[in-house]
RNA sequence: GCCGGUGUGUCGGAAUUGGCAGACGAUGCAGACUCAAAAUCUGUUGCUCGCAAGGGCGUGUGGGUUCGAGUCCCACCACCGGCACCA
């Protein structure tokens, strides 16, 4: 059988279409099965190599469940809102939503021309306004829980982006998206209070199946630290409280550190003797960026306040207050105790101000020269009634006075700061709230929803931090909905991670106008079941969409507290020379290209192939000759089969052990092996130079899950079953067939393979060890020597231990 | 510094979790077909000694456990990713 890609591929692509045959059934009584891939934001480049790797790899997932007798729902859409789009129609003078349309129609057209089983009518689009309706709905209901809020306050601010970044998206001090200087800025913002969920994301991770990079990740991102709260008063009366991962050491700490912001400066300011000096350093500290000030990590500067001191509750010591940027505002209380014996930073602002360093935990070198900071040999000294207590035991007993004597309690920390969530740009979800001069924020009733992007004159972001809605003031002006004053919409938008928080509910049920979907699609379909995307998501939208769906969950509209109960991540494909695709290096793999000279069932075989699916794995254009080389093999078996509906005895158990590896290794997620165990079957079944027809659809329908045009056309060319393959029954093995009656199994002498011999399966010890002594390159070994030792293991080797 | 990961031929990568290292594919080499080339097919392709039969060495490094280690333990090294003055 000739094979001709072009004209295959497009045939069985329609095929699918007008039958249907990869939409998710609605009222179904099968067991249900969701797949979930990151649905792609449709830049103007269109499709890169990378992304079908993830869509293939469910794709498989997807088909091979559907052959199994599931409902699967494996949906696709377009997360469009975005600064791409906005910037390309800012250059152009065309209108966002019309580029959008542009690049959803290319992406389209790519995507279908690689047989993804995508249930296409189910599609969804974050800018269409009946989807973002939605999107405004969950953030008003975030808002009358008291989870959305505005505050002026510092934020990363990217000065190409001329727009504000949450913390998740400044990366090294950069701007994630475009790389480039993110400074300091104080603006009024948008937030979310995330971090009212900060436990509750850490702790859920229990209850999901993810990578094991992936838990770790977001755990480090949240930052959960248990400690204490403690009280110091000052020498003027009032109160200082610092927050410690070690209680344990309160009597070292011999100065308190604060932060260059800390409100309680500027309440001090009179009995201050230095204050010129505190706002010198207080003004250089604020002009540098967050960035800044971590990185010149090594040398630490600070102030010490003349006129103030703080009294250590546990000894009624004075100690000094320093200012530093060393310590931040925005974690704990700003504050610290600084016990330099046993906390490395403390202990080299010790000694650059020529500090006391009392020891309080003993077990290490001299404090005198460098911190003890470890916390599981320790023993306590010079702490009064601490002393003799390992650390675990001190930090209890502590924690325990200081509440009996209310001079602090216990406390648990997060690094996780809440979500900043405006952006001030055009291209996003305009946030439907309504500033009143009299009643404050009010949001705009549900029933005005979707509250629509007008069309403005230009979408070119102001340099006052303006977004652009802000000069459409048709649009803006409003009547208070509560009090009937004049008052103005929000202009900012939402950023873009708010569509992707939720749109895996929408696929549920995608063109319900009453609800973000229906609660009976929810609980049928709830939660996805494998979901597949990338690395760099981790700690952004896959925390931001648990958050969201926790919230949803909290109030009764989700019946799952976790979206995801299954995350797997994708390596990337690299560059034929090993480095990141990237326009500039000239690496970039068009896959457009591909797919015209190989065909979608090469171009898919062989991103499955090249490599451990998990990893990342440079782009090779000899070896995706192989794959090629593989499925035009495939075609020919057409040409060798005979009628025998059989599986011959010769090859009954290689087959029966191809089904049973194909199937396990798909889900694990190990394509590569998967696929080269197809590679040896064929192999195989050339060198007996025919195949039968029960062979045929066997193989066929393994093939399916790869290349599932070819193996349409060989499934209706050579008639091996009703319908369509893609939905054929996916073959069983036997686990008593995929044993053969001998195997070859190693003899070795001291553990150095001597020989191989065939024995049958069953042979016991005794039978093996003697066949193996039977060989002629095993005697020459063994002769004249003792034998200490016989091991036989079955089916694997013999050794025999001669001295 | 902390957390996570990786290290195997010329290359991408396998190895049932302690049991034949290098499956499968790619490259390279030799041959068949061809006027020739491409395609296809056959053989071969870790290093090394040997004419050969055959032997020795080999999974980042150094030790250890074991009849047996790519796999387990200890100590290192290199690279990749994330976090990073988080008290």
């Amino acid at each position: 059988m000739k094979y001709e890609h072009k004209s295959i591929e497009q045939k069985w692509q329609k095929a699918w279409e007008e039958n249907g045959i990869f939409h998710a059934e609605e009222n179904s009584t099968k067991p249900k099965f969701y797949t979930l891939i990151e649905f792609p934001y449709p830049s103007g480049q269109g499709l890169h190599v990378g992304h079908p790797r993830s869509y293939t790899a469910l794709d498989i997932i997807s088909r091979k469940k559907r052959m199994q007798g599931y409902n699967v729902l494996y949906p696709i859409g377009w997360d469009a809102f975005g600064l791409p789009t906005e910037n390309f129609a800012i250059k152009n003078h065309v209108h966002p939503k019309e580029v959008t349309k542009k690049n959803v129609a290319r992406f389209k057209s790519q995507l279908q021309s690689l047989g993804l089983s995508f249930d296409w009518s189910r599609e969804i689009n974050t800018t269409d306004p009946k989807y973002y309706k939605w999107t405004q709905w969950i953030f008003l209901q975030l808002f009358k829980n008291g989870l959305a809020y505005k505050k002026e306050m510092a934020v990363n601010w990217c000065t190409s982006c001329k727009c504000v970044l949450a913390n998740e998206e400044v990366v090294n001090g950069g701007c994630e998206r475009c790389g480039s200087e993110v400074v300091r800025k104080v603006k009024s913002q948008w937030m979310l209070k995330i971090t009212e969920y900060a436990d509750r994301l850490i702790k859920d991770l229990d209850l999901v199946d993810y990578p094991e990079r992936v838990k770790a990740q977001q755990k480090n991102w949240i930052g959960k630290s248990t400690g204490a709260e403690v009280d110091f008063t000052t020498t003027t009366g009032d109160t200082l409280t610092v927050y410690t991962t070690r209680p344990d050491t309160l009597f070292g700490a011999t100065y308190m550190v604060i932060s260059p912001e800390h409100p309680i400066i500027e309440k001090l300011s009179s009995v201050i003797k230095n204050m010129d000096e505190i706002r010198a350093y207080q003004e250089a500290a604020s002009k540098k960026s967050d960035f800044e000030r971590t990185e010149v990590a090594k040398d630490k500067t600070g102030v010490k306040i003349e006129g103030v001191e703080a009294i250590n509750p546990v000894n009624n010591t004075q100690i000094p207050i320093f200012i530093s940027d060393y310590v931040l505002v925005s974690y704990g209380t700003g504050a610290i105790m600084a016990v330099p014996a046993h906390d490395t930073r403390d202990w080299d602002f010790a000694k650059k101000f020529n500090l006391p360093i009392i020891e309080v935990v003993k077990g290490g070198e001299d404090v005198q020269k460098a911190a003890f900071t470890d916390c599981a040999t320790g023993i306590l000294v010079n702490s009064d009634y601490l002393d003799g207590l390992s650390v675990d035991d001190a930090k209890k007993k502590i924690i325990e006075k200081l509440e009996e004597t209310g001079k602090g309690h216990a406390k648990v920390n997060f690094k996780l700061r809440d979500w900043v969530f405006s952006r001030q740009r055009y291209w996003g979800e305009p946030i439907p709230i309504i500033h009143c001069p009299c009643c404050g924020f009010v949001p705009l009733d549900e029933s005005e929803l979707p509250l629509e992007l007008p069309d403005v004159e230009s979408y070119e972001p102001t340099d006052n931090g303006e977004s652009p809605l802000a000069l459409m003031t048709d649009w803006v002006n409003v009547k208070c909905p509560k009090c009937g004053a004049d008052a103005k919409r929000e202009t900012d938008t939402m950023p873009q991670w708010a569509g992707s928080s939720w749109y895996f509910l929408r696929y549920m049920d995608p063109h319900n106008d009453n609800a973000l979907a229906s609660p009976e699609a929810l609980k049928y379909w709830s939660p996805v079941d494998w979901y597949n995307g990338g690395m760099e998501h981790t700690t952004l939208h896959l925390l931001y969409s648990r958050f969201w769906h926790k919230f949803l969950y909290d109030i009764k509209v989700v019946p799952t507290p976790e979206p995801y109960a299954k995350r797997t991540s994708h390596g990337m494909i690299l560059g034929e020379d090993g480095g990141k695709m990237s326009k500039s290096r000239g690496n970039v793999v068009n896959p457009d290209e591909i797919v015209d000279i190989y065909g979608a069932d090469t171009m898919r075989t062989f991103e499955m192939f090249l490599g451990d699916f998990e990893n990342a794995a440079p782009w090779s254009s000899s070896s995706i000759k192989g794959c090629r080389r593989f499925i035009e093999r495939f075609m020919g078996l057409t040409d060798i089969m005979t009628e025998n509906n059989e599986i011959r005895p010769e090859l009954e158990s290689t087959f029966h052990k191809t089904i049973k590896k194909v199937g396990e290794d798909v889900e694990n997620l190990k394509f590569n092996t998967a696929i080269a165990a197809l590679m040896s079957l064929i192999n195989d079944i050339y060198a007996t130079g025919s195949i039968t027809r029960k062979e045929l659809e066997i193989f066929t329908k393994l093939m399916s899950l790869f290349a599932p045009h070819a193996a349409e056309e060989v499934w209706s060319e050579r008639k091996l079953g009703k319908g369509f393959v893609s939905v054929a029954e996916f073959p069983v093995y036997d686990e008593s067939k995929c044993v053969e009656n001998t195997v070859e199994i190693a003899v070795q002498v001291n553990g150095k393979i001597r020989d191989k011999i065939v024995v049958p399966v069953d042979i016991d010890q005794q039978g093996a060890v003697s066949l193996a002594k039977a060989s002629e390159k095993v005697a020459a070994f063994i002769n004249g020597k003792n034998i200490v030792k016989e091991i036989y293991v079955k089916g694997k080797l013999v050794n025999i231990v001669a001295k």
